[in-house]
DNA sequence: TATTGTTATACTCTATAACTATA
DNA sequence: TATAGTTATAGAGTATAACAATA
């Protein structure tokens, strides 16, 4: 156990009725193992998460994998240059200024294992919800993100 | 709108299930709404979430305050130099290495204000839930928060 | 030995500005 | 004018190691 993790012995929290402050603590717990879950990869989330999109559309550019993910462009642009220079992914002009791109067959075997890895990780974490309370939570997300814009 | 928060155009995405991928989005959403919201007191979220800790536990220390909030001790140190600096808390000394903490004057003034910036924020945010959708969410996060310790 | 507080350091993610090249 | 990609830079949060002083 972290230091940071450790209980509070008899203090109390005011925080401790605020949603968005339960939801931003569970998410660091959330990225903390998928961190750790990726590692043996050497994948960071954000790595792994443009693996998982470009497998699903093949071909999209890098401006558009980022508006998927709601990644900036500058910051797209160190994480694909990573992943280019590993070899996972390859690119191919459409045009002056686009380019396409697509998992290499080393980079579609690394993203298998990724998607292995992330099912595990949802499993771990989120196992103990039904399935309907699960659905419910993402629902919920989902309409409370939209209605920011 | 941000560029990054741009709609996607028709792209799919293979993390739309996700539960803990929404938790992190949402999250961010989150933390930027606080921070700006935040930003007039000129205090970080990190910083009025020490000040009502305190407010409510006054006389603790800062470890005490980092183990509630899940802050490492060697993060909490230039925070509560910070505020120190500032004028909104004071030290006390217990023994001859914690030292007790409080609001000053002007600190339970601006926590005050922090108060409201962070009741603002929350009724921005989730007011469209039921009260009940809200506390299920709380519940049912605060479940899966104990079950990683 | 364990705890408090501190400094230094590193990493991830998010964000803006500025620039080149192309549509 | 707008878009694609890049670089540089900054800020917030999280994390570990190492140290001094104290319990």
């Amino acid at each position: 156990m972290t230091e940071a993790a450790k209980r509070p012995t008899h203090r109390t929290d005011p925080l401790d009725s605020l949603l968005g402050y339960h939801l931003r603590r569970l998410s660091v717990v959330v990225m903390t193992d998928l961190t750790e879950s990726l590692a043996p990869l050497q994948l960071k989330p954000a790595e792994a998460s443009i693996l998982l999109v470009i497998a699903s559309n093949p071909g999209t550019t890098q401006s558009e994998v980022g508006r998927v993910l709601g990644i900036f462009r500058a910051n797209m642009a160190p994480l694909i240059a990573a992943l280019l220079k590993r070899g996972l992914i390859e690119r191919k002009a459409v045009d002056g200024r686009s380019q396409a791109l697509r998992l290499s067959s080393a980079g579609a075997a690394v993203c298998r294992r990724a998607q292995n890895v992330v099912r595990e990780h949802e499993e771990r974490l989120f196992g103990r919800l039904t399935r309907e309370a699960s659905a419910t939570m993402v629902a919920q997300i989902r309409s409370l993100w939209q209605a920011k814009h």
